[in-house]
DNA sequence: TTAACCATCCTGTAAAAACAGGAGATTTTA
DNA sequence: TAAAATCTCCTGTTTTTACAGGATGGTTAA
């Protein structure tokens, strides 16, 4: 019996590639698509796919919460993660969400087909690319690991706050809060508040 | 003679889908494709191709640059901006740089082969959603006009340099350097330079 | 050809961040 | 439980930013 697949991503030549790539499968069944978390939940309602694909940036909600929610309503159907991003932060969340794996969306065909082919069979799928980023954490990627109250402080002067204020916001001394910006400096090696932030924007910790 | 297309994308399944969309038009001729810049510009080197599909986000180069590049080697060329992205400051880069126009990834089949033969004619084409994003100018978008210095100088500061260090560099005074920083300021309604840098790397200006 | 814009430079002051070098209390984890 | 990590707080000093309010010459575009 054919694998019924189903994706969900808001790019119509995404899309049309995957559909593509699938099309000669004789073990693979297109169900169709939706281009946002809406329309699959409708669409969910009438039909049930074997295996979602599913993109993590969608117009209406992000693939993570639209994850949870499919995975709760209807905890039969594997989802395979999909996005152009490398992150180690996107995969771990999207998996904590349910997801079964992920597939970069560059991606070959032979990729795509064996990740499907595994979810399926309850097994976890990891595009090479993002079994490497789990693999050796933090080689490539300078981002270090911060607390929760780092984190807050963070953004807090990513938002343009001086130490004054976030102490007076968090209802903490203001020396602490420098303290806080301190220990940031140092784990992200970074000479300034300038080139930190730079770094965390990009890393998407902020 | 049909329309002779090649396409530089880094993701497989952007590249399956257009070339799903534009298979079965007789008008078109589908040349290939190439996943970074480096054998974009060594394909050229062999055949030249009527129109280039080009992603703004290459793995070593950005699309504003290969673009550039592009057009200053082979001008008889007409290139369409291809991006998830519908920010207006990079549309205008884009074109600034010699793209003939714009078409988002979630454009529809009609709206993708309507580019090709817009721009071949050496008109402009603008995708709905790029050409409302021009029309309303900084309606959503809150990233200010920068001028090439400003901008120059807003690199060093991110790479966390000091005003003295940037003056040195560029062989100008610090308070030079402190004036740009202050019209930075002023440009992006920044409290600091934290929140300035955090908006900067967000709308991708650095 | 003016006006607007841009890049350059200046003096001065106040605020904030960066840096050094601590220390005590609590929570987490091995 | 004991060690490690985290969060809290302190006194200082130096460096850097931020802010105010100018000015000059050059380029560019109505």
């Amino acid at each position: 019996m054919a694998i019924k697949v189903f994706i969900v991503d808001d790019h119509y030549m995404v899309i049309e590639g995957i559909h593509s790539l699938l099309q000669n499968e004789k073990n693979i069944e297109w169900m169709g698509h939706a281009t946002n978390a809406a329309s699959c939940i409708a669409f969910l309602q009438q039909q049930t796919p074997d295996v979602i694909l599913m993109d993590i940036n969608l117009p209406d909600k992000s693939g993570i919460d639209l994850c949870k929610e499919v995975k709760e309503k209807f905890p039969g159907i594997f989802i395979l993660g999909l996005s152009t991003f490398n992150q180690q932060s996107f995969i771990e969340k999207m998996i904590g969400s349910g997801a079964s794996g992920y597939v970069l969306k560059n991606a070959t065909q032979e990729e795509l087909i064996e990740g499907i082919e595994t979810v399926i069979k309850g097994k976890q799928f990891l595009s090479f690319d993002a079994a490497l980023a789990l693999r050796k954490p933090d080689t490539n990627n300078n981002a270090p690991v911060i607390t929760r109250r780092e984190k807050e402080v963070l953004e807090l002067i990513a938002d343009g706050m001086t130490n004054n204020e976030i102490a007076q916001k968090l209802f903490i001394s203001t020396t602490t809060v420098d303290t806080h910006r301190k220990n940031l400096l140092a784990k992200f090696e970074a000479k300034n508040i300038a080139s930190l932030i730079k770094v965390a924007v990009q890393q998407h910790m902020i």
